[in-house]
DNA sequence: GCGATAATGTGTACACTGTACACACAGTAG
DNA sequence: CTACTGTGTGTACAGTGTACACATTATCGC
């Protein structure tokens, strides 16, 4: 730790001090101002932590590499505006009450994440990738759940409280997220966009009402 | 038409007599093959073509541009998938089974269109655009119609069965589109891939099941 | 048929990207 | 102090989109 860096951009020691952390940042920049993973840069990043352009294999293996790193901070970003979503069910309320709004408050969190910022949503979802290594702390927030798993702890509320069978349970994930994530790309990428957000917001309760409607046992 | 290809690629006239055609199927060949709408590359499409790069310019404004085209036919692709679906119906039946049929035909098409053609499917959606101009010939089907036109024909035949009111016909094209896309989403590059076909069989039967429950009147 | 004009394809050029390779500097272990 | 290892630099090359001037061909008015 004995770079100075003066805070202008300039660092006047010859290493940067933590290049990694300052690429990472500059390209969650880049996808959240350039709307995509397309606009993640190796070049610009480095520029930005005004250093020289190889100095980014040095931590990432290429670009690909650096967009998965940015990825995953779009996931925990995500996982963070759902766990802020759920911090505001009322945890007193009757179970079948309290399950409800835990699934609601996923589906919430995810739709207001892709609205406020469809570059990292769609950084965290555009890119294909290893398929291996999905529950790192990367891509959790701080409950230190990443978004699938917070949406599967609100689906197992669902079941204690009764509003599943076990059956019902069985995949849940899938068919609940299938219903939000699409309703998340029409409304950044789809005939959705320009949508005030009320409706946005109407549109969503709609979705998690069929998601209930479909997912769980009607009493 | 007076020029001579000699269909081997090369051409001995000056004029193409037909690259705008020939730069689209190049470009919806880059799409398929190279998974995705950033495969499709100008100068690459010119190089197909047996022209020099420069010549793309007459015919599309720029990359952008040609991507658009190919996105147009991509969704034409997905028009016909679906219609070829809706084709198997039974029109026989009784209206309440023919307009399930028609919904779930149309989500089955989907996805299927998703799972066979996955570089298409991206291309028709993650390119964000004009948002005008979406119900023009280059992106429907044999029968005239767009994907979204479909789903509200699949809809509207719901809606005369009697299987929903009209305050749940409002907007229901968004619900259902919802959770299909979602589902293709999923299956194509979220963590369903690799999942084997009849289990997205299963998978897209549940979410349809799901759209049913939560869209029309429980009879 | 013939010449003007519009349509279409070519050539050169530039800025930008990712990344391979050899080199320079700085911190650490022996 | 000397190696060695980690990190940043410089140069270089292939690939991309696209602007500009130019060449070739098709078409239209006569």
């Amino acid at each position: 730790m004995k770079r100075d860096k003066s805070e202008h951009g300039k660092r006047r020691s010859y290493h940067h001090g933590d290049l990694k952390q300052a690429l990472l940042e500059a390209g969650v920049t880049l996808a959240r101002e350039g709307g995509g993973p397309d606009a993640v840069a190796l070049r610009e990043a480095t520029r930005r932590a005004g250093v020289a352009p190889n100095a980014a294999y040095r931590h990432y293996a290429s670009r690909h590499d650096l967009v998965q790193a940015v990825r995953s901070a779009a996931l925990a970003g995500l996982a963070r505006a759902i766990e802020q979503e759920m911090a505001g069910v009322d945890e007193t309320a009757d179970p079948v009450r309290y399950a409800r709004d835990s699934l609601r408050a996923v589906g919430t969190g995810y739709v207001k994440f892709a609205v406020a910022e469809p570059g990292l949503f769609r950084t965290a979802f555009t890119v294909p990738d290893d398929l291996q290594g999905e529950a790192v702390p990367e891509k959790a927030g701080r409950s230190g759940m990443n978004p699938f798993q917070l949406l599967g702890l609100a689906l197992d509320r669902c079941l204690d409280a009764g509003l599943m069978s076990a059956a019902q349970r069985q995949g849940a994930e899938f068919i609940a997220w299938s219903a939000v994530h699409g309703l998340a790309m029409l409304v950044i990428d789809g005939p959705l966009r320009e949508l005030p957000p009320e409706a946005v917001r109407g549109l969503g309760q709609r979705v998690l009402d069929m998601v209930e409607a479909g997912l769980t046992r009607n009493l």
